[in-house]
DNA sequence: GTCCGCTGGGTTGCATACAAACCTGTGATC
DNA sequence: GATCACAGGTTTGTATGCAACCCAGCGGAC
């Protein structure tokens, strides 16, 4: 078994993508070292680390917060995938590994099976289809700073549990583009691939304001 | 006076930044916590943070070392330079803001007047200069995060002390497209800027690979 | 001679205890 | 009634102590 903090870091950040803890909530640290089982020291510690991170900030002397999300850190977000995205793109077209594609092809297939999404189940693995298709190509890329910057970016509150929000026609376009972007890499053409890249991670934002403006007009009404 | 940890955190940053612990040296816990005249607690909170940043590795169980800088990280920190302060600087031009225009040419002001660079506070004014040049332009842009990673890129061991290595040429030209930046900001111009920062960005690499070969034969040539 | 296992010193990992800061609510004053 | 001062309780910040782990060095078996 890993570290107690490690674990502790881990399964916070977890709860904080997965909106156990909302936006804005306040994080006691007994309250976490007792759900967790450790002391506080190990908490604080993974605490240091989301702060980092920028999945809660830590106020001195009056505790961790977790992270609200304003639309214009969502913009931001979605700018900075756009740009770093692509960029790994590239240069996994550059630098193309068999086994890397395999994982890729896989995760497609995945995805694929799991169409029609029609149940949670479906939607989780289509998600975590998603997240390893992401993860192999940025590993493929080589850009480990890259890629660390892109997994603290990718999966806040929004981006992960959003899949519910894409419709057929939607999922199917981004299925396609996943596939599109294998053929980039296979070919070796980094500009290709970074452009689908792009493309990819700007669909997803127009989901995702389509999503939320659904949402605010629902409220609204309400 | 801030907490003991973050004081710890931003002594032992500037320490590795400026070379006091050479990468790959290890950092035993209870040493900095004499040196900084703290307990192990504050200092294990500021080396997770560290750790998050990627200035150190910690391995479980066997502590911390000062990240050690390969010719590819290096290249990968150039990258994610030119890809991100490019990025700021095109939302920096569409957001352009008096007071730190104002900032920014005072920086501009200060290093043209340390030229010629013929003595060490010569250059450690340009190197101050250049910093806050390029972080007024962060705060203009507006994106918090992108610039809370450039703050985290751009100052490695290579980056801080790398002025030495440019000539007079390369200072002068460094300084023009500093000002070439901010007619771009005050015209509006987001391509424009990010273009020149890209340039300006490529050039420091070359200034940089060049230094490192010349180095390298040096060395070798001993 | 090489490899394995063990043991001792030293360092990190975590729990706990205490100090310091903050927030809340109460009551007095204007 | 509003505001300020203050006391009590709560929470974070730091120090310390002990347990767990790693590693180097030594002996013994093969």
């Amino acid at each position: 078994m890993a570290t107690a903090w490690e674990q502790a870091y881990l399964t916070l950040r977890r709860r904080l993508a997965d909106g156990t803890y909302p936006p804005g909530s306040r994080l006691r640290e007994e309250d976490l070292a007792a759900q967790l089982g450790v002391s506080r020291t190990p908490v604080r510690e993974a605490l240091r680390r989301l702060d980092a991170e920028g999945w809660l900030r830590v106020v001195p002397n009056q505790g961790a917060f977790a992270a609200e999300w304003s639309d214009a850190d969502i913009e931001e977000v979605y700018d900075l995938r756009s740009v770093l995205e692509s960029h790994a793109a590239e240069h996994a077209a550059n630098a193309a590994d068999r086994r890397l594609v395999a994982v890729m092809e896989a995760a497609c297939e995945q995805a694929e099976s799991a169409l029609p999404a029609d149940s949670q189940a479906a939607v989780e693995a289509i998600s975590d289809a998603n997240v390893r298709f992401h993860r192999a190509l940025w590993e493929m890329s080589g850009q480990a700073r890259c890629s660390a910057i892109l997994s603290s970016l990718a999966v806040p509150p929004m981006a992960l549990r959003n899949f519910r929000n894409f419709d057929q026609a939607g999922l199917r376009r981004s299925m396609d583009q996943h596939r599109e972007m294998i053929a980039a890499i296979v070919a070796g053409d980094a500009a290709w691939a970074s452009a689908v890249m792009r493309a990819h991670v700007q669909a997803g934002r127009a989901v995702f304001r389509a999503a939320t403006a659904r949402e605010r007009r629902g409220r609204h009404a309400a």
